[in-house]
DNA sequence: ATGTGTTTTAAACTTATGTTTGAAACATGG
DNA sequence: CCATGTTTCAAACATAAGTTTAAAACACAT
């Protein structure tokens, strides 16, 4: 066999999939405007004006990128159960993707890391990363709780629910800086993801629960 | 009176002065790394030299801002009551505290909201800042839920239950990009922030109530 | 008025980074 | 083998942004 540098399935496919996953985790990591095109392509082992080549642009790169990391972070770890589930079965399968799409810290979980920091730190691709991957498990988690509050719950409560739900997921990776300063631990191993999915889960349902209780008396 | 472009009182103390405050805000709104010196300056009135000059840097302008703003934060939203306060009260003035800090959206309350930042994108700062300004509200918060959770209430389970109350309040500041699209609203009035505090009370009190009671069955 | 220390300034310097260019290398069909 | 389209490459280009420099302006005491 020749030391050909390529071939078809070298070239055209390969560098441009190489491209997106060194970039899915340079974004992750640092973020759109601190990654540099330089450290992507030297992580995928690729020339910087193969960028410009497959995508044009650093931007439409970076849209890519989120695309294709909702897809992995969703089919690794689905939030959603079937229609015949409880309420408690889905609030729990929601937020224990949610969970372990945050926790998880092998090198493989950038996916849904990406799409946490477009989050908080939005470019162009926030408004279509909404429609096509926030909304729809907003809608989702809306739903359930709805549900769990019962048919007597105003439009305004379960909102600011939904939000108090998501916010103890979403806590674990936007402080994850602090926490590692205020208690040290290493990697979550699955036991700890497991266990504070079960936590967020066991907080939300108490409270769901008796916070229409108070009303009675 | 003279033309005379400088008084003693509009230079050492007014250059360096309104280079914190143009610096807070800039940072606040941008973060470290994409506020730049001279949108700091322009903003300021000031030439960019004069960064060097009474900071000698950029990261040491920024260290003394984020000082800065934990002392103005904190005397603006105080999170602590006496301790005399219930825990019920004292849980509702850090919540309070930290939801006015986040949701206020005048001019003037920048402080918090670089505190913030600075948790979600460390620079060489945050270790400081933890020290001086983050841990003393931890801790504070810490012995409120354990309080609140009573004595047979385990380490892991008062950590957890923390991390879940400060969660629900940080999220309206990591999230406010996608309320804003999924929920669409002015900025916040008086009474909104106000609701929200008391909805994050009400979940986080009502969850830690109830959270011990299902031991008993 | 002079001397000295402080503060501000414009310009220059240095480095980093996204984009572009034109040629080389490659792949494939006729 | 040649023609054509695709992909990769090194170098150049253009711009941005932090830091430095040296001089001017200022403040104040003697």
């Amino acid at each position: 066999m020749s030391e050909s540098i390529r071939t078809s399935e070298q070239t055209t496919c390969a560098t441009r999939q190489r491209l997106l996953e060194a970039a899915g985790e340079v974004f992750a990591e640092q973020g759109f405007r601190a990654a540099t095109i330089r450290d992507i392509c030297r992580q995928a082992g690729a020339n910087i004006a193969a960028v410009n080549y497959h995508f044009g642009d650093k931007m439409k790169m970076y849209a890519e990128v989120l695309k294709y990391a909702y897809e992995k972070a969703r089919a690794k770890y689905p939030s959603e159960l079937g229609p015949q589930a409880t309420p408690e079965q889905r609030l729990q399968a929601f937020v224990q993707a949610l969970v372990y799409r945050i926790l998880d810290e092998t090198r493989l979980a950038w996916h849904g890391k990406l799409m946490f920091r477009e989050m908080m730190e939005p470019t162009e691709a926030l408004q279509t990363l909404v429609e096509e991957a926030i909304r729809p498990e907003f809608e989702r988690l809306r739903t359930v709780v709805a549900e769990l509050l019962g048919p007597g719950a105003d439009i305004e409560s379960v909102l600011q629910s939904v939000w108090s739900v998501t916010g103890q997921c979403l806590f674990y990776y936007h402080a994850r800086h602090i926490i590692a300063v205020l208690r040290p631990k290493g990697a979550y191993s699955q036991q700890d993801m497991q266990r504070i999915a079960d936590h967020v889960v066991k907080f939300s349902l108490s409270a769901i629960r008796c916070i229409e209780k108070p009303k009675a008396s």
